[in-house]
DNA sequence: CCTCATCCTGTGAACGCTCACACGACCGTC
DNA sequence: GACGGTCGTGTGAGCGTTCACAGGATGAGG
């Protein structure tokens, strides 16, 4: 069947091509082709013609046919882990205004389990998609390894891959943050810091651990064993299970907690064995999110600025892309927000008016 | 240049294309599409001679090329609010879970505002990817009356529009959710239950507000004025302080919160004022979010079913994109978790042995 | 042995765009 | 007036796939 080529808004079966632009303006194709990608020598009179005839046509250029002569498709796939963490989701906000600022479509795929199969299923998924870039949002060391194993051929950058990634992605220094949390802590006056640490395989848990041990060693203080939890609330309860005896018998007055969730989950068992912060002892968390100032009590935590994370990432990515020399940036820092769950140890002078009301019982 | 075609594994400039496939496995690139897209009529001897040569040669199909010829891109778009809300970021993971399954691609744009502006250029920006389908998790007013006024030419699924889009959306009913929070609270024994309500915007908040009102209504109790919020737990906190007064003088003892995190801020400011859950007051939240079964006290809260709106939403859209008739569900109904912020009145029997209450019969 | 249907395969033309190139008009310069 | 350069425009050939159609085998039935 041809196709109807009528001047004037018509209805029509099929979406207008550029010939219809073309004609309609009483130009060629090619013309139309050079209005749409603002080449410069067109003459005006001839731009606002076919403009017109693009805006009374209601045209658009199809993306499928320009990618398939450009040989660029303006896509980026995103993997991220399934997961409604609030760094994770927030950064992945924040990479997609970055994209699409930057001219850049997202194709996104989650995952919900991180092992390599899921990983090569991702990265197939994506590549099928024709993406000229990936990023991936992989907190965990699985993912990262996985990610190792696969040949991939487009430029990719790595978000919280920590010090396994510092060339090719970008990071966040959990490091330093966890080091600020501990030094914090110190500097209020305690003997030492215990450290609630996040799961195994996460690569920000294991940069918060060192921090903390770091910043324990060089102030040559007693280095416990460390609790481990699970990012979740449920693990910081459990975790406040077993430190409330200690912390009744005034053998723990400073805990660092590697998220908020699970500060959270702790400072609740604690208030259930009948011990508050900042009174009976000190907690700091690692996120601040949204409600981290809401806690019982106001929790003093590390904010990360993952508007940041997603600003650097897409920068990063799009000038591998580009062939262009990436800028070396240094590694964001985590901002320390001193809230009312922190104080002085029971023991040492208090400056008073802290809130600290355990709730409850 | 002409294209080098040497057979056997060799780095080449250029990734492979079907002619190549084809001339490795001794066919035409008609067969070789065919064995790709799994048409019945071929030789198994041929079909395997094809795939060992893609295997052989890595090769992948052009997706923008094979978009162009069958006029599909295999992409759906999804309009999310920018928001590390829960329900909306749980939401995206399973709608793109659902629909990577059915074989499609997720093209995300976020909007950081939702006016009409910006809803006009996430529809442009997603049309100009060609999707075939649209999501928008639209959970504000603005963004369902922002999209009403687009002309979108491809079928469209709202999720979380409620009332406004229950012909053409996927919905929950948050309606039945309030009233059997409400009515939770009032089997316990209350008198009446307050309302801190979500912003003015989410239809969320609205229809929970008027499901407390209806099941009020029903049972003949007062209803009072409600304190608005705006999903924060700042905001939960400052109606905390409002409420704080009238529960000390036993003006109020139930509070039905539109959400988990204005619970917590509303559950802080009361801790501060001396008063606890369910002791003192009756709190219910709305959500589940991981964290409510951990807070001071666990949170009797509504879970929504995210995994199941997403799955509808591709289900919904793939229905419409191929023309099939949309098979018609009842809204998701929200699941009430009774945890330990409910209880009977200050006043009334209490079952459990908690502070200083008289001990029931 | 011929016919017809069925299976398998190949040929050429779209699909809608951009790229490389060619061409005429116009300007200034020698 | 011839020449080279710039500007504005048009022509035709791809990009890599699928679709419509045309064949050449092969087997069953007359």
């Amino acid at each position: 069947m041809t196709q109807v080529t009528t001047h004037g808004p018509h209805e029509r079966a099929t979406a207008p091509v550029m010939a219809d632009v073309a004609r309609l303006a009483g130009v060629s194709h090619q013309t139309v082709s050079r209005v749409l990608n603002l080449h410069p020598n067109v003459a005006p009179q001839t731009r606002e013609r076919v403009e017109i005839a693009i805006a009374q046509l209601g045209y658009r250029r199809n993306t499928a046919a320009r990618a398939l002569a450009t040989r660029s498709t303006c896509t980026l796939g995103v993997i991220s882990v399934e997961t409604s963490q609030y760094g994770p989701s927030s950064t992945l906000f924040a990479i997609e205004g970055a994209a699409r600022a930057g001219g850049y479509f997202i194709n996104l795929v989650s995952l919900r389990q991180v092992d390599r199969r899921h990983m090569r299923e991702a990265v197939d998924h994506l590549m099928g998609a024709g993406v000229e870039g990936l990023v991936a949002i992989s907190p965990l060391r699985s993912a990262v390894e996985a990610l190792r194993g696969l040949s991939i051929d487009v430029p990719l950058v790595e978000v919280e891959a920590t010090d396994l990634a510092a060339e090719t992605g970008v990071v966040v220094d959990q490091h330093a943050g966890a080091r600020a949390a501990t030094r914090h802590l110190l500097a209020l006056g305690h003997q030492t810091v215990v450290h609630v640490a996040g799961p195994d395989g996460w690569l920000e848990a294991q940069a918060r651990m060192r921090g903390w041990q770091s910043a324990l060693l060089d102030a040559g203080r007693e280095v416990r064993d460390v609790l481990a939890g699970d990012w979740t609330a449920r693990s910081g309860y459990a975790a406040g299970r077993e430190l409330a005896g200690p912390v009744a018998r005034g053998e723990v007055s400073a805990i660092f907690v590697a998220n908020d969730q699970m500060a959270l989950g702790l400072l609740r068992a604690l208030a259930e064995a009948g011990l508050g912060a900042p009174d009976d002892v000190s907690v700091v968390g690692f996120d601040d999110i949204p409600e981290a100032a809401f806690y019982p009590p106001p929790l003093t935590t590390l904010r990360q600025d993952f508007g940041e994370v997603g600003r650097r990432c897409i920068e990063l990515l799009m000038a591998r892309i580009e062939g262009r020399p990436a800028v070396a940036r240094p590694a964001i820092r985590p901002q320390l927000l001193v809230r009312a769950s922190t104080g002085p140890p029971a023991g040492a002078p208090r400056p008073g008016g802290a809130s600290g009301a355990t709730p409850g019982p």
